[in-house]
DNA sequence: CTGTTAGCGCATTCAA
DNA sequence: TTGAATGCGCTAACAG
């Protein structure tokens, strides 16, 4: 084991100073003779001090520590937002650590808890699908702990959010597909409670008043977004009187799922059916056929959203109604 | 702000009691009085207390963190494994900080810095492709901080090591190509000083020799996987006097970058080249063929890791040469 | 230029 | 059953 763990006190008895000598040679504060400086940080090294952050963190009541709190750590839009934050945190002096709430709002509560506890810097979230309010959230606020919302937001917490547009993303499909020729187009979706989907589902409705159409398919999920599930809207669709020629999907898994089964029933893309969704996933461009999509600009959103926090940690300023919205942008593939 | 950030003495004080009291009703002490443990607890809980994390830290000399040192976070293989190492940890009191080499050995230093200076209870760590030896990590082991590495290790680190049977992966990759006819089989990989690449590149040709096959295309990367890479890798092996008629990739990344550019060239899979490949990212089964993989157990992998780790925290047994081997499965699909 | 003192929030040992 | 005193490692205000 190495007993290392030295403390500036070993060094100061060691070299027979006070430790307060020792903080400050090791920080170079200039009061502290350059011969002097030079003892304290060759043994420092020599002995392999590391300041002890704990400490630290007890003494500036604050930890340089930034929490993520994600739906899900593995789904590509999410673990590439982890990616984007650790490299800006890092670079800022900051530790990140991740939490996934598995799109349970009682799980999203435990991790609060824990968060308050640990007296993190600051928190940027993206809400579960089953969180209903921002009661736990403010628990944060009401402690004095930065929030930033990004993608999923909680709108009954005062704090700065970093959105995508979805309400003119849903319109800009339809216009798209209807752009297109698709006249029956239909709309894969979550639940309206969530900011994301409830404002994707107007910009669609908008989107098919807008160009006069009156077919409308409409699918509303209430959890998680899996392959399977893009399978089963495909099938619920299809079983309906008139079949659409389009489906518009608020997430590449769905997408899949709708591919997937085109193919296993000789549904060919995009000739009997377009497939347009709003997606990050660089596989949408690998997948047959490549996947037209509504690409989120995730690093910019990634670099909003550290902003802002940074923002309300430096300033202390933490009630904010800073909404900074990104827009969507059409790259057009193979699937209209 | 609303103040909050009560201590116990704050309301040791308003109770009129000394806070070692309050510490001990707290925490459910049975030496305090049932009423004096009530009246603490239901004012701490009105008042909204919070243990301070960060003085226990500096109280018990160590943190409730575990650190994850990944190559890049939003890799399949890495956020997957970071999600079920957060469930593990979380469950079990601890919080899990992510951090990301983006494959540099430098960057891996001072990650390793930071770790330390935190005082983490552990650290799991896979290398970057740049890392050419242990001595970072042994940075770790000096200073009494446990750690294990998966999947990409260092051999020059005593630690635990929890890896896939690479060696039998390429084998058996090899046998299966052969078996299914095919006889000039390339293999696209990674520089051979990381253990993963060594091992596969051992197996496969021990797979050509145990076959009885002359021909030998491999195709060595010196850093990241992108898509891009496995094209280069094809357009190299097409440009072959003889060219392959099967190609084993070392991750999905490349043999989806493979499939992409056969595409482009109009080269049939499985009939003109057959692909296969070590992956676990789900969408190995969308794109088109559904590709054969050798598909890594990520779930037993972390768990075989957090429950190394867990034991050298707990045992303070950081020196080991546990080395904990998983199988890889083959999943016929339609690629070869 | 360096030493002294105090305190961050908490748990624990020793007294009472 | 509760109180008092101590210290985890560090920095900062104050003193000299």
């Amino acid at each position: 084991m190495s007993s290392s763990r030295i403390t500036i006190k070993d060094i100061a008895r060691h070299l027979g100073v006070h430790h307060a000598t020792v903080s400050r040679a090791l920080r170079g504060d200039v009061r502290i003779s350059a011969s002097m400086r030079q003892l304290v940080t060759d043994y420092a090294q020599k002995q392999g001090y590391a300041v002890n952050q704990n400490a630290l963190n007890l003494r500036n009541m604050s930890r340089n520590e930034i929490a993520l709190v994600v739906p899900n750590i593995s789904h590509y839009t999410f673990s590439y937002f982890i990616g984007k934050m650790s490299d800006l945190a890092n670079n800022a002096g900051y530790v990140v650590s991740v939490f996934q709430s598995k799109e349970r709002a009682e799980i999203e509560k435990q991790i609060i808890d824990t968060l308050i506890k640990n007296r993190v810097a600051g928190v940027i979230a993206s809400i579960s699908k089953s969180t209903l309010d921002g009661i736990a959230f403010q628990k944060l606020i009401d402690f004095g702990i930065p929030l930033v919302f990004f993608d999923r937001v909680c709108s009954d917490v005062e704090v700065p959010t970093v959105t995508t547009d979805n309400f003119s993303a849903a319109l800009t499909g339809v216009r798209y597909l209807f752009q297109k020729g698709y006249r029956r187009i239909a709309h894969i979706t979550g639940p309206a409670h969530v900011n994301v989907f409830r404002d994707r589902q107007l910009g669609y409705r908008h989107g098919l008043r807008e160009c006069g159409l009156d077919y409308s398919g409409e699918i509303v999920f209430a959890q998680e977004f899996h392959l399977t599930d893009g399978q089963k809207a495909l099938d619920q669709l299809l079983a309906n009187a008139t079949k659409p020629d389009a489906v518009f999907c608020d997430s590449f898994v769905l997408s899949a799922g709708v591919v997937g089964r085109c193919k296993a029933l000789s549904i060919s893309i995009p000739a009997d059916l377009a497939v347009l969704s709003i997606a990050n996933d660089p596989f949408s461009a690998l997948i047959d056929p490549p996947q037209t999509i509504l690409e989120q600009p995730l690093d910019a959103i990634g670099q909003s959203a550290f902003d802002l926090l940074i923002k309300a940690i430096d300033t202390k300023v933490i009630r904010s109604n800073e909404h900074c919205t990104h827009p969507i942008r059409l790259i057009e593939r193979k699937s209209v």
